[in-house]
This record gives C-alpha cells, structure tokens and sequence, in this order.
DNA sequence: GTGTACACGTA
DNA sequence: CGTACGTGTACACA
C-alpha cells in the first residue's frame, strides 16, 4: 500500500518574522554585510521540517503586501506593526531565491494573506485523503487543525516546534480548534491590533466558550454571564464580533494552483549550490545535501549496472577486450599525506562494460597486466581526484600515464567558486543520477563485501565515465578544454611527486625552538598577568577586551561582531596613544604563541625519514591558486628574524647538498602591466630600475633619485593594493593618512598611469557583462554578484573581480612553469626534486652538483612560461635551508 | 561534539 | 571600506 499523501505547507512572512526577531542579526549577515537571519531561520526550520515529516507535497503562502480585505473591512488591522525594519527588507526575496533552487512553489494572492491561501490548500488537500502539516508563526492557523491537518507552531526560536494537533490545542487553550477562533476573538491578537474585552482572560473566555458551545451562542446569552467580566463583555461584543470576521481563515479562494501541483520535485543542486554559495550558508548546506544524499526517492533516477566480478588472471584478458577504449576509474582506498593504499578497482569501459578488480587477489600475471595497462599512455583514463589516485597506485608500485580527464579537476574548471567537488554531488547535479550511499565499509562480512563493493565502485566508475564526458563536451564548449588536458592534469602528475618526496626538516632544532618559543610564551604571560594584575585567559578576545577596555578603560578599537578588536594592528596604534606596556606584553604573547604553534603542527607531521609530506589541494582556491594543508607550507613565517628561524630547520635530506629557491619578482604588478598595456608601467619594468621607486619618480614628478623612503613606502601600498580593488578609504588607513590625501595620491597615480585605471574600469565593466572573469588562459571566474541589488556585495564582487585576472593569471604562469621545469629536469636528466610551491615562488633539493643546472633549468622555464609585455624576472637563491635560501 | 568568530601566518 | 588561502584557540550551541 502506498503512504497517505502528506502535505506541508509554510506561512512564509510569519516565519521569517520569527526568525529575523529569534537570531540575532549581528551573527547571521554576509560578510559583504547582507543581512540573512530571516532567511536562516526559515530555510533552517524548512530543511528540518521536510526532514522530520518527510511530506510527498509541499508549498510556501507569502502576503502579497499589508493590504487585504482585512485591512478594507477594518482599517486598523495590523495597523499596530512598524514598518519592518530595514534588515528585514529584501530577506523574503532571498526566501524566494531559495525556494526557487530548491524548487518550492511559493503561492499569493492579493487581497488575501497566507494564512487563507494555507487554509484553502488544507481544505482541498483534505478532500482529496492527504494527511496535512501547516508551519506557521501565526495562531490563526490552529483553527484549521484536525485529525487530518497539524500545526507546527515555533515555541521558541526556529528549532523547538510545538506539535498541535486537536488534542494539544485542547490542552494549551482549553477549547477545540473549532472554538479557538471565538476564543482568540474574545481575549484578542495584539499582534494583529485587535483589542479583546477588557479584563477577560483566557480562563474566562474558554470557560464561556465551553458552557455555551459556541461565539454566537455566547452572545445570544450574554445576559446570562455576571459580574464584572460578563458586564465587560456586553459592552465589547460588536469589538469581539469584528474580530472574529477578521480572525476567521477563507477556505475556498480561487488559487492558480491544485494540491496536485504541489509534489515535490527534485533539488536542483547546482542552484542550491549558488544560492547558499551567496548566502554564505555552510551548515546549512551540509545539514541539507547530507539528507539529500540519503533520501534517494525525492532525487534522481539510479542507473542498474551490472559489474562483472573479475576473478584472478581474468585482467589481461578483459584489458585486452577493451584495448583502445577509454576506461573510468574509481578507486576504493585512502590517500593523502604523500601516500596512500588501495583495495580495489572499478573499471568502467565505453563500451559500457563495467568490472571489478579486487586488488588484494591478483595474481601474478594480473599485477603485470595492470602495471603495464596503467603506464601505457595510450591506454586512456578517466580517473576522479588523479593526484590522489596517483599516490595511492605510487605506494603500491605503479605508475600512471595516459590519464586523459579528471572529473573533479575538470568540475573545478567549470566551476571554480565550489569548494567540494564530491563525486556523488557531481553525479547527482550533471547527469541527474543518484548513488549508491557510500559504505560504511568496515562492519561488512567478507562475501557481501566483495560483491558491495564491486557494485558501489563499479557503479562509481561507470559515473566517472560519463561525467567526464559531460565535462569534456563543457569546457570544449567554453573554449577551456586546453587548461584542463595541458595544465591542471600535467600538473596533478607534478604535485604528485612532489607531494610523495616531502621535505626534510631538523627535527632536533625544530623541537629546540619549540621549547623556546614555549618560553618566550611563559615570560610574555607572566609579564602581562603581573601588569593586568590579575590572572587571564590571553588566547581569549573577550577577556582581553575587558581587561583593556572595562578595567583598563584604553581608548576603543574599531568595532566587531563581539565588541571591539584586539587584532595586532589595533592593539600597536593603541601602544603608540597610551604606551601601556600591558600592550607590548599582549603582543609579545602572541608573536610568540604563534610561532611555537607553527612548530608544533610541523613536528608530529615528520615522517620515519624525517620529511613532511604536506597536501596540495588543486581544487579550493576560486582564482586558480593552489593551496597547502596538513600542514600549510605556503603560510610559514618568513618576516620576522625569529619567524626565518623556523625556515632554518627545512633543509636538504640526505644525499642531497642544498635548497634551491625560484621565485617571481612583482608577478602581479607585471601582470598588471602586461593586460594594461599601460605604457607608463611597461616602461618602468623595462628599465630595470627599482619598480617602486620609479612609478614614484613619476607619481611625484621628481627625479628617480629624490624619491624617499615614504614616497616609496606610498607608492608600493598603492600599486599592490590596486590589484586588490583598494578604495581611498582603505588606502588611507593603511597609510595612515587622511582620506583626502589618499584620494589626491591615487589621482595623481591615475595620472601618470592612465592606462591601469582604464583597465580596471574595464574589466569590471566586462564581467558585470559576462558574469565571469577571465585570466590570461582563459580561466573563469563567476561573479553574478555583480549585479546585485546590495551595494556592499557589488562592491565585494568588485573587487573579487579586479584581483582574479591577476591573481589567477599569476596562478596560471607559475603552475606552467612547474610543469615546464619538471620536464626539463627529466630531459637534463638532473635527479634534483621539486618540493614546494608557494604562490610565486618554487623550492628545490639539489642534488650534489646540479646547482648550476638546475638553476639554469629554473630560470629558463620559469622566465619563459609566458609571453609578457614585459619581462618575468626570476630572482634565485641556493643556501643550506630554506631561510637560507633566499635571496 | 560541532560550528562560528577571531586572530594571524603566507602570497 | 584590499584579494586568496589554512590553522589554532575560545566560546556558544547542542
């Protein structure tokens, strides 16, 4: 038998109402300032609910506006409720934007409120046998609970519903739901603006109610009721009359809708995607897909595919059946931290045939089948995540040529702003199919296991299969396909090796300087317990705050969500006002606290050999960057003495002589230059003078030898900050000068240099057109915030869309002369190893006499990964460290 | 336990 | 009110 139909239905405004009064504004906006508390608390409340209730169908009622035939009958309807605020405003349309990913009808009416376009629905979805659920924040909606229909009103916040069927209403108000509606007339709705009688309560209304059944009842006998209260009520009835003609919900409204219309339909993930993506809604996101992925009925179709089990020895054969094919596959194993391990494979041909490899079996003649089949670079594959395959088939021997997609760095071409690229996801967005649940894995029995998992990873690679073809035919579309094939993949292959060869480091002096920085804690702790006078938590913003701001009553910082900052920049400023050595102490903690947590996270991270292997993720950064974890080596302190001190202890390993570092000079600004055309700019770096100065020279028109130290100070905060979209205002504060001067040094700058304010204009101009940027290969970067109503999120795009052409055009470069420089290693035959990349600048163990090749090698593919206007200047270091290193 | 805010390191 | 990241701690929630 199939379930009873079951029905939700949402007042969207009193629920949003709810919300933006139950959360706090402050913790739920944008970072771009767009306020989201509203649309928080609904969507959070709509994902349980449909959760909870599992509903077959589904619809939200909004208000059209405050005028309704309410407000004609009775002008002071609601006329009580202020103008919402300002927070407030523009929230139900990011309501409406969410419904519209999740793909919700949302119903109106003018002339009507929600609350009769739900009680209309409920009465029609009654007829028709549903079992139906109201979520309302307004009390007027008890009056349609029935056996068949439960209300869900908030208690309390947007977590806590109370479940009110006839029974609870009985309970809470002592009259049936049939009743509640007089009930409500009697004792009134401040929140609609109608006045009850006066000194009549609750207890006394329903005590009426229920002596006499009914409203009209009551009146008829009102003679009847005594002492104050019943003389009250004589002298309200017409008041109490009214507002149950008010109170009362219309069931029978011509909708443009049927109960029918409202089945659900499938998310459109991609969509919800963007839309949370927008709304900077994390949790929610995970709260939602994580149900989505289990809830298989309301998604997608499956695909049935059949898995052929491949026994041992039957590889080579079915590997010589699919020659010439294309084969996806997926891999079940773990991998990370330079190396990893494998279980089985799924092989999915094009032919359709689907198999499984079991690699705990093979024999023999299989291990050589698969190790040949896997290095022959004719033999495509399609692989999901391949630098992580790649470590896992390093640790078990193999190496892997041929791969012709990866559906993940492919997914990330097509879209750069998602942050998970999670094959289930994928699968379910592009090709509209679901899969199989991931398996626990561990509790499972042997047999079952074997076939479970040739099912789930055969299925898997049967995905990979056809999503890598959705996304070939994608990026070939946008022209794209080039940095796929020619780049992201090549390179996969080189972050591979490099993140498998690891770096060494001294773990003796690593941990020596553990122990002293630990000191430099322990005094800076005392030193600021002893001038604070008390004992206090220093790693705590908020007792800071009040040991600086309450109890030593400093002048206040610039202002956050929590009170007033305590950052490092505001807490220097506040030294040079007040000189408060408690400051200095702080700052001294924390310098300190920060530098032996970086050596901490470093040293249980070294292997055996003394080498940390870190991760380098090719698939987070938005602007095409990589980024590093576990741990991040792109972020290890170089600017301070003490901070290069932590530089010293990564070193060459054994049996190599020293580290070699590459890096770009002023990538960014010559890429300015370069998509500029600014002749200005081109002309400066051409001349080989110190950049800085020299666009000084010319801001201030001076001779290159005038220019002094803050003139130059300026003009490098200026032209480093005009990659980032700065404002006067930012520069100001960064300079520490008035804003209007700011405003003259960056007139004057645009000057001389008219060319990059043309181009930035330009730029900004085109991807408000396009919706995307674009960098000097044609990676894109979406900004459909361009576009938006909100001022500060324009602005925010703005700058995103300013920096990502340079940013990710830099990327662009650096990640094709990695590419470029391992190749010509292997050509010159050298048996140096590329170890790190950070940003713009690329590290190297030297082999015993290969430092002058090497350098050689790195300075050719480096200086000519790109065609510039102007040259790419590579500045090389070779030293015993790292630190050392550098130039 | 889990998520958010803050602070701070790099390019 | 300058972009892009990752990590650690405190703290408030469940």
């Amino acid at each position: 038998m199939s379930q009873m139909p079951r029905l939700l239905l949402l007042d969207g405004h009193s629920l949003a109402y709810r919300a933006f009064y139950a959360l706090p504004v402050e913790n739920f906006s944008t970072t771009t300032g767009q306020p989201t508390n509203a649309v928080y608390g609904f969507t959070s409340m709509l994902i349980n609910t449909i959760k909870d209730e599992q509903p077959t169908h589904l619809a939200v009622a909004f208000d059209v506006s405050r005028q309704s035939f309410r407000t004609e009958e009775y002008p002071q309807y609601k006329a009580n409720r202020d103008k919402s605020p300002d927070e407030f405003a523009g929230q139900v349309d990011l309501i409406r934007e969410v419904l519209d990913a999740m793909g919700i009808p949302y119903v109106e009416l003018a002339g009507y409120e929600a609350d009769d376009i739900i009680a209309t629905l409920a009465e029609r979805a009654g007829e028709s046998g549903f079992e139906t659920l109201i979520l309302s924040g307004d009390r007027d909606a008890l009056q349609l609970v029935t056996n068949d229909v439960t209300v869900l009103y908030p208690r309390k916040g947007v977590s806590d519903l109370a479940r009110m069927t006839p029974q609870a209403v009985l309970a809470k108000y002592k009259v049936t739901p049939e009743q509640y509606p007089d009930l409500a007339a009697i004792v009134g709705e401040t929140s609609d603006n109608l006045p009850g009688v006066p000194g009549v309560g609750q207890g006394f209304a329903s005590k009426w109610l229920n002596q006499y059944g009914t409203l009209d009842e009551l009146v008829d006998h009102c003679d009847e009721l005594t002492g104050k209260k019943g003389q009250s009520f004589r002298d309200h009835v017409s008041q109490v009359l009214t507002n149950r003609q008010l109170n009362g919900l219309v069931r029978d409204l011509e909708l443009p809708v049927t109960v029918d219309d409202l089945a659900r339909t499938p998310f459109d993930r991609q969509r919800i995607h963007e839309v949370f993506d927008s709304l900077q809604f994390r949790v929610l996101r995970e709260r939602l897909f994580d149900y989505l992925d289990k809830d298989v009925a309301v998604s997608a179709e499956s695909l049935e595919v059949v898995v052929e089990i491949l026994e041992p020895g039957a590889l080579s054969d079915w590997l010589a059946d699919h020659a010439g094919q294309e084969v996806a596959l997926s891999c079940d194993g773990r991998w990370g931290a330079g190396t990893g391990d494998l279980h089985g494979l799924g092989l999915a041909a094009r032919d359709g045939a689907v198999a499984w490899l079991d690699l705990e079996s093979l024999s023999t003649e299989d291990d050589a089948a698969l190790g040949r089949w896997l290095a022959d670079e004719r033999a495509a594959k399609t692989l999901h995540e391949m630098k992580g395959n790649l470590l896992a088939f390093a640790a078990r021997g193999y190496t892997v040529s041929g791969v012709s997609m990866d559906t993940a760095l492919a997914a990330y071409l097509a879209l750069p702003g998602q942050r998970s690229f999670d094959l289930r996801d994928l699968v379910a967005r592009f090709l509209n199919r679901e899969l199989q649940a991931e398996d626990s894995g561990d509790q499972l029995t042997l047999d079952t296991d074997s076939s479970g998992r040739a099912q789930e990873f055969g299925g898997l690679a049967r995905a990979i299969l056809d999503l890598g073809d959705h996304f070939r035919k994608l990026l070939e579309d946008r022209g794209v396909l080039p940095l796929l094939t020619s780049l992201e993949m090549p390179l996969a292959h080189v972050l591979a090796q490099m993140e498998i060869t690891g770096i060494c480091v001294d773990t003796a002096s690593l941990e020596e300087l553990e122990a002293g920085f630990g000191e430099l804690v322990a005094q800076a702790e005392a030193e600021a317990h002893d001038l604070a006078g008390r004992p206090f938590n220093l790693g705590s913003p908020k007792q800071l705050q009040e040991v600086l701001f309450e109890e030593r009553n400093l002048p206040k910082t610039r202002k956050i969500k929590t009170g007033y900052t305590t950052d490092a920049d505001a807490l220097q400023k506040l030294f040079l006002q007040t000189e408060d050595p408690l400051l200095k102490a702080i700052l001294a903690w924390r310098d300190a606290t920060k530098l032996r947590q970086t050596v901490a996270g470093l040293l249980p991270l070294a292997d055996e050999h003394d080498r940390i292997h870190t991760t380098f993720n090719q698939t987070i950064a938005t602007t095409g960057r990589l980024s590093s974890q576990d741990p991040n080596l792109q972020n290890i302190p170089v600017r301070t003495h003490e901070g290069r001190r932590i530089r010293d202890c990564f070193i060459p390993g054994p049996g190599y002589e020293s580290l070699l570092t590459a890096d770009y000079s002023q990538i960014e600004m010559r890429i300015m230059a370069h998509l500029s055309e600014d002749e200005g700019l081109i002309e400066a770096f051409r001349s080989g003078e110190d950049l800085h100065s020299t666009v000084a020279a010319k801001v201030f028109d001076v001779a290159p030898g005038d220019v002094d130290a803050e003139m130059r100070r300026r003009i490098k905060a200026m032209s480093y900050g005009l990659a980032y979209g700065l404002s006067a205002f930012g520069l100001s504060s960064q300079l520490g000068i008035p804003t209007d001067e700011a405003k003259r040094l960056m007139d004057d700058y645009f000057l001389r240099f008219g060319g990059i304010r043309d181009y930035l204009a330009d730029v900004v101009a085109r991807a408000r057109q396009a919706g995307y940027t674009e960098t000097m290969f044609g990676r894109r970067r979406f900004l459909p915030d361009l576009n938006h109503d909100n001022w500060q999120r324009r602005q925010m795009a703005e700058r995103m869309a300013l920096n990502a052409p340079i940013q990710g055009s830099a990327a662009d470069i650096i990640k094709v002369a990695m590419i470029e420089v391992q190749r010509a290693m292997v050509d010159a035959g050298l048996r140096s190893r590329m170890l790190l990349q950070v940003h713009d600048e690329l590290v190297f163990e030297v082999a015993p006499g290969e430092a002058e090749p090497l350098e050689a090698v790195v300075r050719t593919a480096m200086g000519s990964a790109a065609e510039l206007a102007v040259p790419l200047d590579v500045s090389v270091g070779i030293g015993t460290s790292w630190n050392d290193a550098a130039h």
